[in-house]
DNA sequence: CTAACATTGTTCGCATTAGGACTAATTTGC
DNA sequence: GCAAATTAGTCCTAATGCGAACAATGTTAG
């Protein structure tokens, strides 16, 4: 029935990724801050600020949600929105002095968090193990854009 | 500054199970269910029923959300709970016989469709991807297991 | 130029999601 | 045996998360 070769490394892949975001989640929500926001503070540190689009591009968070995780960011005067100068259509988004700060306190803690875990792999691992996870996603990617194509 | 090494792999990771993410769930929901329901179906199908506890383990849904969408589940007459005969603290969660025909109908075409997209893969490579996932995820596990030992 | 089309962000409905408080039941330590 | 510590599920709150519908703006084909 199921001697389908693929689903043990699905499984892997699962876990794999769960034991990460269990890991490190756990620290960023003992920062006071939700994986969401943190992914958010960390992205536009250290940057003029940015479109929805472009940040929720970088986070892998949909615009729907991206509304509403800005929203709270927004209300805890961690970030600002402003209209783009170019598109009308457009809210740039950045950090707030506020949100500065705490993405200097954090981002570097969580740095530090997470060189515990992965300080002992070095250059040749870490490029084995990304080049891997790059060839598997390419492997969705591409049946996942042809068949966009294909429609 | 961010010149932590590990960044790039830990990116990554996200955006390869981001991929598959993307790829499986759209598939599962066209079929009528969400991804967390698809899973407890999948792993109750060919089974006598386990507890919330191992289907939590094996899902990797917290015991929390397990509860609310097992409700659903059940309204929809796809599952049925039952006391443990042994536990008197545990439920049995199994397949009810729409269940049943539902996991016979899903799994299969579910199965198709992920083939389409990793049946290029020979078990050489799969081996190789799983053997990378698995030493990641125990790096992950490793450091866990250390702080929760010395709490 | 202008009507069709595309893109940006918001809103809505629904379903997770984690974590913690809570109850009931079982196991453990002494 | 029995009080204390654990464990299994449930309930609660706050925050995602996704797809679809939407209004406002921008782009393009004719």
């Amino acid at each position: 029935m199921s001697r389908e070769p693929f689903l043990p490394m699905l499984r892997e892949l699962a876990r794999c990724y769960q034991a990460f975001e269990a890991y490190s989640s756990a620290h960023i929500r003992s920062l006071g801050l939700t994986p969401s926001q943190f992914d958010i503070v960390a992205t536009l540190g250290n940057t003029p600020g940015m479109s929805f689009k472009e940040l929720g591009e970088k986070t892998l968070i949909t615009k729907g949600t991206l509304t509403g995780v800005v929203d709270r960011l927004e209300a805890q005067k961690l970030v600002r929105r402003s209209a783009s100068p170019e598109d009308g259509r457009s809210m740039i988004v950045r950090l707030a002095p506020a949100g500065e700060r705490l993405y200097e306190r954090v981002f570097t803690a969580h740095l530090v968090h997470m060189r515990q875990a992965l300080g002992g792999l070095d250059a040749a691992q870490l490029a084995q193990i990304e080049s891997t996870l790059r060839g598997l996603r390419e492997t969705f990617a591409a049946i996942g854009g042809r068949k966009a194509v294909a429609k």
